[in-house]
DNA sequence: TTTTTCTTCGCAAACCTTTGCGCAAAGGTT
DNA sequence: AACCTTTGCGCAAAGGTTTGCGAAGAAAAA
């Protein structure tokens, strides 16, 4: 398509010398003499020639390009998180490449298909909500291909994973709730079989045992993360006999979601009920009342992915299992 | 690092022929016998061979990489479009990197040097903030690189651009705040160096005249697209003898900041000063009151930068200037 | 039988880079 | 004068793929 860009064959043939040659001398090898290397360092730079890395992933069999594969693009959580890994790759002179699930099983091993045909030299990824057989990391395992889970996980005595403090942070919630007089406090959790739904309702149960409130089953709604099915677990919550007097959902779009229901039929928030969402999403501080969330370092996050990468594809080494801190920020929402 | 991948040669000792008879047989050529092309792409899929792109690259001289630039990452706009692109980059069987220039014009420069080092085939960006000389593109254009632009564009004559309407639909907003009896209509504008703010400066000027208005240079104020820019330039606009009695923002982020202010002042929105933002971001109905604004359709314009690109790609074919419609989502902040 | 035509495959070059090894010329040592 | 070391560079292979051309063998035509 484009003309082909300059080469070492064509500074080998300005110089009259050998391809091999003019590599050295580029590379400062001290075969090479003084003059020549100069010459030819002082052309490289005029013809702004620099190395085809698709010539030296060839040889190296190294391309690199790290995969990403997130479960969704358009939000606050994976483009922070994206963007610090980005900031890591750049620093040590790798590239990214993004793919999306969209939250589909299938089309996370489409993507992870996608991604080794394209030779990456590692995958970090954050699991699809569908996900629950992780059978499809084999092939990467077996191959030695650095993979790295972040915030959703799974297998992590064989593969990397950075995640928050998910129980300690939904159990500090919990007993938040609790500090503030609450005691029919209800959660809206996310799909079973992540990891992150897990931890935050064993933390959430953990901290109404820690209150001395009982479990009640009718206040452990599920929903598939999304805003439809929170509105729908609010309204549930909100019919009970005994509606409850604080809900904390287990992200931000699922707080935004009861928030706005709460809001719709007429209750004050946090008068009649308190609300507290999870992640911390950047308009927390711009909705009415300001929602009390839990603050994730997703830059942190993302930066902590990328390294952990880096330790796998230097060394095969064992697995590490970062955990983040996190911390609450109380806002008006929970007051 | 990790091992090879079964190639053309692996296959072909298996096969016991030559390279370039598997090579023919699984791209299934005529001169290839019937029972060996059947052997072959029987082995090939047996031991997962998937050819190796980077062989292909310096081959053909395609990466089937495409570089995106975008100012940031971390907003519901830029990783919308980023999702409209990638959509359809997977349809063809492109691949893109992601590089943010964090609104900075040298970093603006770093990544375009960085993706052409990659060499990828070509490059869909918006302009940094900073950047008022549009002389760092001129060796793509010389090596006849395919470039697009999108939202924030320069060089139109040259170069392939998605935007929106911006000067109707800044027009739209003025007309609007006029049709509710707002005399004092103020703006918020962008750096003056791109073409985003210029057109909604022209288009709030056409519609103040348009409403019999005369413009106040009072009521025209900068902000470099930040929240704390707008909340500065929020100030100044409230501390007038005359405060405006509507303010349209260059942008969401900039109204949710004037939002914080007016609220933190005691005033009432929209009956006091009446509010409308631009772009739409997702929170704009979760904010109180609901946020008047502008939608913006950003994953289609993803897709059409991405469109644009395969058109330059497949021919040189004379640069489009592609302008999408937006819409006037009226909510509680202008009623 | 000899010549022609298919059929079916291999050779080699090209894309670009790195690197082990070899080689020539120059200088130095006995 | 004969030998050894250094200096400075080129050859060739390797990595994986595609493709024009040549070639061997078989089948068909003369």
């Amino acid at each position: 398509m484009s003309k082909r860009p300059v080469s070492l064959k064509t500074l080998a043939q300005v110089l009259n010398v050998s391809i091999s040659t003019v590599s050295r001398a580029l590379r400062n090898h001290p075969d090479i003499s003084p003059e020549l290397t100069q010459r030819a360092q002082q052309l490289a730079r005029e013809l702004h020639y620099s190395p085809n890395p698709l010539a030296i992933g060839l040889l190296k069999n190294a391309t690199r390009i790290i995969g990403v594969i997130v479960p969704a693009l358009v939000t606050h959580f994976f483009a922070s998180i994206i963007s610090g890994i980005e900031s890591v790759a750049i620093e040590r002179g790798y590239y990214i490449v993004i793919r999306c699930s969209y939250e589909s099983f299938e089309k996370e091993q489409e993507c992870l298909a996608n991604l080794l045909q394209l030779r990456v030299e590692g995958i970090i990824m954050c699991l699809s909500q569908e996900t629950s057989t992780y059978a499809h990391f084999d092939p990467l395992l077996a191959a030695d291909i650095p993979l790295v889970f972040f915030d959703r996980v799974c297998r992590p005595a064989e593969v990397p994973t950075v995640v928050v403090d998910n129980q300690a942070a939904a159990c500090g919630i919990t007993r938040h709730f609790a500090a503030q007089g609450r005691r029919r406090i209800a959660h809206i959790a996310g799909p079973p079989a992540l990891n992150i739904s897990q931890e935050r309702v064993l933390g959430y149960r953990e901290g109404l045992a820690a209150a001395g409130l009982l479990f009640d089953a009718q206040l452990l709604e599920l929903s598939d993360l999304s805003a439809d099915s929170a509105t729908a677990a609010t309204q549930r919550l909100l019919a009970l006999p005994q509606p409850p007097d604080a809900i904390f959902g287990v992200n931000d779009t699922t707080a935004f979601a009861a928030m706005k229901e709460i809001k719709r039929q007429g209750r004050r928030i946090p008068a009649d009920v308190a609300l507290v969402g999870f992640t911390d999403e950047y308009h927390a501080t711009v909705v009415e009342p300001m929602l009390t969330s839990v603050m994730h370092p997703t830059f942190e996050m993302g930066r902590t992915a990328a390294l952990l990468f880096l330790e796998q594809a230097t060394g095969p080494v064992p697995p590490r299992q970062v955990v983040l801190a996190t911390q609450l920020v109380v806002r008006e929402s929970s007051l």
